[in-house]
DNA sequence: GCGGATTTCAAACGAACGTTTGAATGATAG
DNA sequence: CTATCATTCAAACGTTCGTTTGAAATCCGC
């Protein structure tokens, strides 16, 4: 098999997970067929299976090719971040944008179909099949423990469960801005066309964010000097 | 027909929807067959479609049947912190309180399925199935509307479209945090006994929702006493 | 340009889906 | 008791699902 044999085969798989990625994240994973699938990725019904295996190990591909790329790529920006600090304390915002920096700058990606991963991701946070479930929770394993200890270290002062709890709604929080669809919105008003923009949705979410992870503790009196 | 017959039309009635709302949570809605459905109700298979008319308008149902209340209930209690501060301004907070607090309480309600139905309406939030996302705008859009118009009242000062992305954020922390099973957690370490206590998660919460909602607006700087 | 491997294709598989049907069963009012 | 209605039931409807099959087409090293 030489370049031009592999050229043709990522070609056809490329197809087929664009648009797995597009009819998954309008229809649901039960409710795109793999005939819907493969007619609008342009190839015989029976090539999933051929290339993939089975319509569940597609849905496995099709997180794959995006997630573990975005997950390295979030590691690696807190590490540099660590590297820079030489030993000094991060600033839980530092580390904050530093996990949602790589899912939002894919938000822009509205050509190469990043966008449309995002908002698949955002939604199979609270897929009820356990199977998917299983998949997202390992894929993310190793990120969340880097970066759970990495709040600790900036946080020294935050009781463990408390900061779980407010972790858990930070990634609540990112969830549902990247599985937010322009279709319908709960809240009127919002404007959609800096929705797309990764910079000033980093700055909007990064802001509600710290704020969040570092509000007073329940039952205490904190006087706190925010820049 | 009298109390009798009444009684037994909205007891087969009753197990459906709480088999459906079930299934719905730990399936998702093309997931959960009517056979299943039926068999766990141990009804007829033809049962739902007599009773509801589709599988579709079921699904209606099983929001309807708490959804509404909720919401009327979450106006009730704003109304009445209204009527209590006689004129003047409510707290961020309190209005948050007042929001979160009747899909809390739901969750406590382990016997009677409140909680399985929170889980299954953090799920809804981000439902790829049009007519589904539809259906819980528009059984929202009353209690949106009034809780927003609140919270422009409470923060005067803070510019409307930063409202909206903060009253976003928020609405995402509060469907997750409905939506999280405790099968699956991404970050490690929560401990699942508290989860389930409202008082405890609604302050939590209300804590993080209004440091956020209260968060210095970006590229300003900007003094504040937190109590 | 031939031979072996890879990929595509149309067709069909059995299973499961939501829904409909018409008869059987139950309860109610006169 | 009987006529009438609402409800339940087993069975079947046509459709669509994911997957498999074996032959045709394409590609590539030699």
């Amino acid at each position: 098999m030489n370049l031009r044999a592999i050229k043709a085969v990522t070609e056809t798989q490329t197809r087929i997970l664009d648009a797995a990625e597009d009819l998954f994240m309008q229809h649901g994973f039960e409710g795109a067929s793999m005939r819907m699938l493969t007619a609008q990725a342009g190839v015989n019904l029976a090539a999933v299976n051929y290339h993939f295996g089975s319509k569940d190990a597609l849905i496995e591909a099709v997180f794959r090719r995006r997630l573990d790329a975005m997950n390295t790529e979030r590691i690696a920006e807190l590490e540099r971040l660590e590297k820079d600090a030489a030993g000094k304390a991060l600033s839980p915002e530092a580390i904050i944008r530093a996990f949602i920096g790589a899912s939002l700058r894919m938000i822009e990606d509205t050509r190469g179909g990043g966008r449309t991963f995002t908002r698949l991701l955002g939604r199979a946070y609270t897929e009820p099949a356990k199977p998917i479930r299983q998949l997202i929770g390992q894929m993310y394993a190793t990120a969340m423990e880097r970066f759970k200890a990495a709040f600790v270290r900036a946080l020294p002062e935050l009781p463990k469960d408390e900061l779980v709890w407010r972790l858990h709604f930070m990634f609540g929080t990112l969830a549902y801005t990247l599985a937010a669809t322009d279709t319908v919105q709960l809240i009127a008003g919002a404007k959609p066309e800096d929705r797309y923009d990764a910079r000033v949705l980093e700055d909007r979410l990064a802001a509600f964010m710290s704020a969040g992870l570092l509000a007073p503790l329940a039952g205490t009196v904190n006087v706190r000097i925010a820049a």
